[in-house]
DNA sequence: TATTGTTATACTCTATAACTATA
DNA sequence: TATAGTTATAGAGTATAACAATA
């Protein structure tokens, strides 16, 4: 609702954020091809590996990771085809899919991790003391959490039934 | 060097940059959309304007957007197609391309800044007071100086004159 | 010989809409 | 009727390599 323009501040602030995420998230990219991932594929298998029992709903993990559930679904089949992840039907319900990391994932996860890690410390990490980290840590988090407070995507109708667009 | 896996201080810093990114660039692509432009053109236009003599040469440009030559080549000839650039040969060195705003690029951004500012305010200032914000515009420019001492893309050799790799 | 930019090309990815099946 | 996922489709975007021109 507030119509005036971001001080000085807060396009410093605004600016800084996309330049640093844009510069980390080409290093990345560029570091997890040496293993044959995309940055995409790399999120799956780490949100899988960190979910509890190494599963997840295909829509969940399309909430998490900001994507389309089609675009999933892509992702999906190509990690599955890779031996990475396997798909079955979830027992609660039988409309969902469940993912599962295989043990190779596992492993390929493992095998990228050092160089992944590398990447990200020298980037991002290293010019900030123990103090700034966790500052760093704790707005990003505040943010995050404001954020995530909206209605996820998948949340959105997927048949208009407004005349209103 | 270090091959010690990140601590959670790290890894909750580091996840929540990535997590803060996507959703913001998300929903800002949303935004941008309505007024045709995407958000690399956006980023075109705002560099643009904030050039001295709002002007600048390709490969410039290239490096600060993260963008390789040809990626930049493509998105210049959308816009200089939409008249909101022009391109025409730098007059200090006749092999550089330079850059320049027309009067209905500036319009352009001006027509879609408030919403994009509503956008970034909602998103990511809102949950921040000045002093936090403060912070993280600092923390960040840090951490994006330090990326920036490293030698920019355009910089890397196009012709490969090893045999090492 | 190095640098700037463009082009040709091929490919990856993403989203929208339609469709199926289950709750 | 709403939700979960897949598929078909189509388009947009990106990079690599080769190329032309200038420094």
């Amino acid at each position: 609702m507030t119509d005036a323009p971001l001080d000085p501040t807060e396009l410093g602030a605004y600016f800084a954020l996309v330049e640093v995420s844009s510069l980390l998230q080409h290093s990345v990219e560029q570091q997890l091809r040496t293993a044959g991932l995309t940055s995409v594929q790399f999120k799956m298998l780490m949100t899988l590996l960190e979910a509890p029992g190494g599963q997840l709903r295909m829509t969940d993990l399309a909430d998490t990771l900001v994507l389309s559930r089609s675009g999933l679904t892509y992702q999906a089949g190509l990690l599955e085809n890779a031996g990475l992840i396997t798909r079955s039907p979830s027992p609660d319900d039988d409309r969902s899919t469940t993912l599962a990391l295989t043990a190779a994932g596992r492993e390929r996860i493992f095998a990228v991790l050092p160089g992944h890690v590398d990447v990200v410390r020298r980037l991002l990490l290293d010019p900030l003391d123990r103090t700034q980290l966790d500052a760093l840590g704790a707005l990003l988090t505040r943010v995050r959490d404001h954020m995530r407070a909206a209605p996820p995507r998948s949340a959105a109708p997927r048949t208009r039934k407004r005349a209103d667009q």
